[in-house]
This record gives C-alpha cells, sequence and structure tokens, in this order.
DNA sequence: ACTTGATTAAAACACCTGTTTGAAACAGGC
DNA sequence: GCCTGTTTCAAACAGGTGTTTTAATCAAGT
C-alpha cells in the first residue's frame, strides 16, 4: 500500500504509448514541460499542470514523487522531443563547406525559431541555458556540445587550417551568438526593427542566408557584406570545393 | 491617517540622500533589485526583500504599494544607475571608425560582463530582455535604442554607405549577438570551451577584439580572420589608421 | 506641551503553495 | 467468487505568500 518507491511506468500497455489520452505520465510530462516552458519553474503549479494534463493532483507525486524531479524528467523529454523532431543535416561526401555552414545556421534557426511558431520545447531548454538547474549539464552533454563541435568542424573546413582550436571556436560561438539573439531577445529585437523589415527579413531563411554570409565573410572564405572591395567578383573560390 | 495615495518620497531630508542608510525607500530598491535579479519575480519574496533592505515588512506597501510596482521601480532604479556608472564613449573628431567599433564593442562587453565580476544591474535588465514586462518598453527606449542607433551610424561609417538600413541593422544585430551570447548563456559557454582557454581569451578585453575583427572582416572593411588572401599584405587602408 | 502628520512596528489576514493521506476504483490471477 | 497490487480520487495538511490592519513612535509646527 505505501509506494516508497516510485512507479517508473504503468504496467497497463507497455507496448502502445503512442494514444494521445493514454499514458497519465506522458500527459503530465507534455503538460509540464508546457507549462514551465511559459511561466517558468517557480511560477508554474502543480495544479495547473495537472488540470491542463487532466490527472488527479496526487498523480504528480505518484508518478515523479516531486515537482523539482517532474521539472527535471519534463526538460529531458522536451530535449529528447525536440531531438527527433529536427535532425541534423546529413550531408553527401563532397558537400562544399559553405554550403555545409548555410544548412547548419539554417537548421539551427529553424530549430530556435520555429518554421510558424517557436516551440515551447526551445523556450524551456531556454530556461535552463539561462539559468542552469541539475538538467543542464545533460543537455549540454547530450545536446548542444555535438552541434557545437559539428560547427567548429564546418568552419575549420572553410578556414582550411589557417585557424587554430581557440580561434576556432570563438568564431564558432560568434555564429552561435548571432543566432541567439533572436530567440532569447527576440522581443526586443522587434522593438528596434520596423515591423515591416522584420516581416520580410527577418525569417529564418533570411537571417541564415545574413549569418551565412557574415561570416563566411568574417572568415575569409567569402566576399564582404559591403562588396565593392579590391578583388571582388572573384569570391575566394578555394573553399568551395564541389 | 488612512494613506489612500503612496508616499512618494520621505519628508525629512530631501536634500542628501547619499548617506548609504538614509532612505528606506532608496535601501528597499537596492535590495528588491538584487533579490529580483538573482532568483526571478516569483522566486523572490518581499519578506527576504524586507529583511535584506532593513526595513519593516509593510513598508514595501507603504512606499510602492504593490510587490509588482516594487519591482517595475527597482528595474528603472538599476538601468538609470548603470547608465550613471558606464557611460557611454565620447570619441573625438575625426576618429577612426573601426577605433570607434572597437571601443563601442568593449563598452558594451564590460557593461554586460563587467570587469570583475557581472554586476546584478545587468542581471535584473537581461530578466526583461528574455520575458518582458511592463518595464521593458521604457527600458529599449531609454536605453537601448540609442546604443543600437549608435552601433548603426558606425557600421555605416564603416561601411562608406555601400550598406542600406536593413543591411546596417542585421549587421549591428550581428556584433550584439555575439557579445550577448556571453551574458546571456555564459554558464554554457563556459561549459563548451577549456577552463584555461576561457580564463585567457574570455575577458572583455579579448573578447571584444574578436568580435571587433570578426566584424569589420565580415563588412569589408578589415582582413578576414584566415588572413591568407588573394588581396593580402594591404588589408584595405580605408578604414584602418590607429 | 499639545497637536498633527508622516513613518515604523508587530500581528493578523486570506489565500495559495507543494505535499500527503486514506480510502475508493480498477485491473488481473487463482 | 475473492484476493492482490496498481492506479485514481477527493480531501486535508502544514507552511509560505502578498497584503492589510492597528497601534506605537517620531519630528516638527504652533
Amino acid at each position: 500500500m505505501i509506494q516508497n518507491n516510485l512507479a517508473k511506468t504503468p504496467n497497463k500497455a507497455p507496448g502502445q504509448k503512442n494514444c494521445p489520452g493514454d499514458d497519465p505520465r506522458e500527459r503530465l510530462l507534455l503538460a509540464a514541460g508546457r507549462e514551465f516552458a511559459e511561466k517558468g519553474y517557480e511560477a508554474a503549479t502543480v495544479r495547473d499542470i495537472c488540470l491542463a494534463a487532466g490527472v488527479n493532483l496526487a498523480a504528480v507525486n505518484y508518478y515523479f514523487g516531486d515537482k523539482r524531479r517532474l521539472y527535471i524528467e519534463s526538460v529531458k523529454h522536451a530535449h529528447e522531443e525536440r531531438m527527433r523532431q529536427v535532425p541534423e543535416p546529413d550531408w553527401a561526401a563532397g558537400t562544399p563547406a559553405d554550403r555545409k555552414l548555410h544548412d547548419f545556421v539554417g537548421n539551427m534557426l529553424e530549430r530556435m525559431l520555429g518554421s510558424d511558431q517557436p516551440p515551447w520545447q526551445v523556450r524551456l531548454m531556454l530556461r535552463e541555458v539561462l539559468q542552469p538547474t541539475e538538467a543542464c549539464r545533460e543537455l549540454v552533454e547530450d545536446y548542444f556540445r555535438p552541434h557545437f563541435e559539428l560547427l567548429v568542424a564546418i568552419l575549420d573546413e572553410l578556414a582550411a587550417g589557417r585557424l587554430d582550436e581557440p580561434n576556432l571556436r570563438r568564431a564558432a560561438l560568434s555564429v552561435i551568438g548571432q543566432c541567439f539573439l533572436y530567440r532569447a531577445a527576440g522581443d526586443v529585437v522587434g522593438m528596434l526593427v520596423p515591423a515591416e523589415e522584420r516581416a520580410v527579413l527577418h525569417t529564418p531563411r533570411e537571417l541564415a542566408a545574413h549569418v551565412t554570409r557574415f561570416t563566411l565573410a568574417a572568415i575569409g572564405a567569402g566576399p564582404p557584406l559591403a562588396a565593392a572591395s579590391r578583388c571582388d567578383d572573384s569570391p575566394r573560390p578555394e573553399a568551395s570545393s564541389t
């Protein structure tokens, strides 16, 4: 009768868990993620979460034991789901590096901003980035570091070995920073840029083009933005191996 | 006896308000700012704030009427104080634009990261940026927009009129984004970069140098990072000097 | 010295929070 | 049938929250 250790997973139907109203545990994870993402850990209440999930108040204790553990699990869940939603691009051998960079940036912006509207999973992860808790380290190792290393490798290819590791890392952070701003400070950016300009130029696709051009020029693998340079016309063909 | 409208300012000694233990209102504003910056709006309690400020619990109601209004006032207060602490650079006429960019970036990083440790005022403003409340619009108009316009003007000077307004704005956001990342996601950056490298290269001074070089190269006003270009040796003298 | 108004202090007030309880409902095994 | 373990439910708990009240204190003003 006394439930000292938590019920990991309900006993019924362990095979089929994709039905929407199926698993109360799954429903809790989903509702909790949404609520935490929107309001933050403190402001989100387990009562609202349970109400949104359509489960009893005691379920959070039954399945997770604690609000804190529910939060951690919901972060992991969101991150796993988001990884499934947006897979890393897989390039054919011989794809030019500048194309890879463009795809990578586009992919990252797509994941951050979403094609239609920013997904709550990213907002939840953003909270972890800004104020790390226990769930953060895992998030970094499983999710951010592989992407980061991939970006560094692409930049290394673009620089053709002319940049050492520290400079490659800083350049990678410059790329990420450019994208990250639109995600984290999107509201403020929206106040600084005219609305019509935002509607046209601040789409994931346009932003990806801008960030890619900006970065290629910065590391010397593409023409500068203000393109009236001395060595124009030939935008450095060395990095477009094809 | 009944205090329907709030006491705007205490009656005693309106002239001298710089004494540390002087004005309870001032002390509340300070303690509230610190507390809100560290824990966020919901997690910070008026009891802790009053304890830290050394005032009675009822003082927050007496001077501000409300927790929410105390928060808003503390944000404004922090922003005003931070503006006083780090004044905008004032260049002599004829200062080369690339020098201006370097100073601007250094100033922004200094303000964001602090020379010794990140100031709580910025952390408080950061929260507003990430999740705007009523205090945000005022913050943007009074604080961010002037800096943003200044940066756009510098970039315009560097591009020598070869970039239109939208592109200038996007370039400015690229500059801000590069700096912003280290502030907002500093912890995650710290996990991705080796500690010794961070200690040496992730200081405001070094970061300013990197961001400036990156940006100058991107808009075509400086040599690219991987500097083995075809038109090498002469890194576009139009904006050099120093 | 008395009055007046502003300020402080302690206690109490509702209300909401995360968490726990104990019993009821449900399943499958014998 | 009955029993067993799992899952749900409504109610209550203990503690903390923002806010309000009430009286006490203080500093002039006259």
